[in-house]
DNA sequence: TATGTGGCTTCCAGTCATGGGAAGGTCAAG
DNA sequence: CTTGACCTTCCCATGACTGGAAGCCACATA
């Protein structure tokens, strides 16, 4: 299977294929005589691994990390929840920020007028008071 | 005012302040007989507007946007309150998408036993079907 | 056989918003 | 006079790619 055929059928671009395997994300493909990467299914049973866990926004070397414990057979499936856990943790901690971000827009957005008018409580509020501080 | 201490004021490491004058964020400041950099009040007002807007997630370009509008005088606010607006929007997709990744590795996560087996419907979720797609 | 089109290869650079650290000049205190 | 805390410029690294150049390879058509 070359890069573009298995790009198609893991959803993976050619570009990011080649990406993973220089990080050493996914071993080194083997190659054809004429020096073309040559993909098999398990290729691609890995790439679609990869997929769906980036798909969940699983960092690159989480993702790393849940590989080495899908082929580790005597895995303890609480390696793979703490890891998991952990995850949904910074998950949460990036939803508050941007809770916490979008309350405050939508203050300034909510007070401003928005007309042809230059006065603006967005601005004043970020310029803010110099002596303030 | 040199720059340790308007970076103490502002809350921009010193670092960052060199890199918004050299992508124009800020305009170069001048320079005392000794090279180093000589700040003035107004330069610190526009800092705390470039940490404020920072702040609200409000990108560097977008930040030069308002900054721009912040000393047009002739500005309408329309204009500001359009920018924070596209802003508010993409804060929502970003939450949304979040959402939807939380729920997916949450429901993972609950059904993941977390114990010494091997067994791990979070893995088996992640390697799918291969004859699936 | 020549030519075109598309796929493959490597390598370099750019993205975004910084942070780290090296090499070297400056300044105030002890 | 030497320390230590500043300041300067410069280049490199981050994360996770993406774009593009230069050049080979494969196959279909004229």
């Amino acid at each position: 299977m070359n890069i573009g055929t298995i790009a198609a059928k893991s959803g993976v671009p050619a570009k990011t294929i080649r990406y993973y395997e220089s990080i050493g994300l996914i071993p080194s493909a083997s190659r054809r005589p004429n020096g073309y990467r040559d993909f098999d299914r398990d290729d691609l049973q890995t790439l679609r691994f990869i997929q769906h866990a980036r798909g969940l926004g699983f960092a690159v070397k989480d993702v790393a990390d849940l590989l080495a414990l899908w082929r580790e057979k005597k895995r303890a499936s609480s390696d793979v929840k703490a890891l998991a856990l952990r995850h949904l943790e910074s998950i949460d901690r990036k939803i508050a920020e941007l809770g916490t971000m979008r309350r405050a827009v939508e203050h300034l957005v909510h007070r401003c007028h928005g007309d042809h008018r230059p006065e603006c409580p967005i601005l004043e509020d970020l310029a803010g008071d110099l002596d303030r501080a």
